[in-house]
DNA sequence: TCAAAAGTGTTATCATTACACCCATGG
DNA sequence: CCATGGGTGTAATGATAACACTTTTGA
């Protein structure tokens, strides 16, 4: 059943980059083995075709969800390719996004039709098809420019954390050897979006106190302080 | 002659934001007035099909010089937009861009197929077919946070230009009724990528010292503060 | 000599950094 | 009672905000 136009078009495609965190604070990306070619045997982005009535986000959800059985993640959209040689079938268009996945919350089970499916760390990285190496750094630059700014660490980590478990996550995300725990702590308890649920338990050590990231706060906070924030103007933060 | 395939394919598109400063300081954006269905008479950004052996980028540029003559502006890809129902022709993926253009250095010029163009300020904006009116506005908010954080003001400016008409760029973009002089002096000079260059000459006050933006100092300083920035980790902004 | 806009001095307050130290738990 | 993280006190330094003042020009 062929589908024909006047003039030629690009087919498109999203490719996700999934980010989780493992059991050792690593963090990790979500690759397919690819069964087919272009680049079979190779590895790559989970990703496919749009369908016609499907907006785009959809399309990145559905194939989220076909490749790791996931929903309800965090989602967004990061950069659209369309280098015309970046795909060997022809021209394809490819809308990126990135998600947050917590891992203790979603494990990860087999694809639905068998395909090999891996999570990788960012320096351990097997050679990608297609464009999916830049695709990937886009991403990764992304996490790190945002995370600075916005509260979306915390879709990586389960509901409740320790205040260590969140610093490590901004070493890891950053890329960074360490960070000063008492002004960390001073930080992130300043901003006063964290929410006292607990103690760990059975600990060899002093039992860390268990946080939740209170959303609610925080969207009241960032309304509040909008206002200023463009009254104080300019940052460049160069 | 008509095209093939096997599954049916979206159409692509690129759209334009372009952003100039009138010579009142208005921050404004060209708009074109459509003569075709949909939306025959009414305004909506430039934009047009990507050609198939055309990366996107290339196609807003094109699409803006067709327009408007102009060359050499800055652009930057904004988002992609792709509601299925975006388009009464049916299911059209658009690719938006946003650029900053120096209205000084780019008089606008008649677009080569007589279409009506104009440039509007974001208060008397007309009525837009399609969804461009989400998309500038998402265009306005890119341009509102980057300028916080990346010097791309200096886009819309000529080349050299006084404190006070940084100033007043900024509370412009910003939308914000003024910023502290003092402040904002000490603030964007201590940055140190801002080059004395001169003197007004003619004018019925004291005559304000010229800058020039100093982009190789920028980019050494970006890059010297990265590792800093790193480190210092999390600012959360809210 | 006046209007208009450019440009500067200063201070109180707040945020950031850096370093050293104490605390609670299980083994 | 020790190893292991969790958690805190504090002081020096630097950034920010706020306000009022002086300077230079053309008309």
């Amino acid at each position: 059943m062929p589908y024909t136009y006047e003039y030629p078009r690009p087919a498109l495609t999203v490719d996700c980059v999934i980010f989780g965190l493992d059991e050792s604070q690593e963090l990790k990306v979500l690759l397919i083995q690819r069964d087919q070619e272009p680049f079979a045997g190779k590895w790559a982005l989970p990703g496919g075709f749009v369908e016609m009535d499907e907006p785009l986000e959809q399309a990145a959800l559905r194939e989220l969800e076909e490749e790791t059985g996931m929903r309800e993640v965090f989602i967004e959209q990061l950069y659209t390719f369309g280098a015309p040689e970046r795909d060997p079938r022809g021209r394809v268009v490819s809308v990126a996004y990135y998600a947050l996945v917590n891992l203790s919350a979603h494990p990860v089970q087999a694809a639905s039709d068998a395909r090999k499916v891996a999570w990788y760390g960012l320096n351990e990285l097997p050679r990608l098809g297609f464009d999916h190496r830049q695709i990937l750094q886009a991403a990764v630059d992304r996490l790190r420019a945002k995370v600075r700014y916005q509260p979306i660490g915390f879709e990586l980590l389960p509901e409740q954390f320790t205040l260590s478990q969140l610093q490590r996550l901004y070493e890891t995300i950053l890329g960074v050897e360490e960070l000063n725990k008492r002004n960390f702590r001073t930080r992130i308890l300043k901003m006063g979006v964290l929410e006292e649920v607990g103690k760990q338990e059975g600990v060899a050590h002093r039992p860390a106190k268990l946080y939740r990231f209170n959303k609610e706060k925080y969207e009241q906070l960032a309304r509040e302080k909008y206002d200023d924030l463009l009254r104080r103007g300019l940052d460049f933060d160069i």
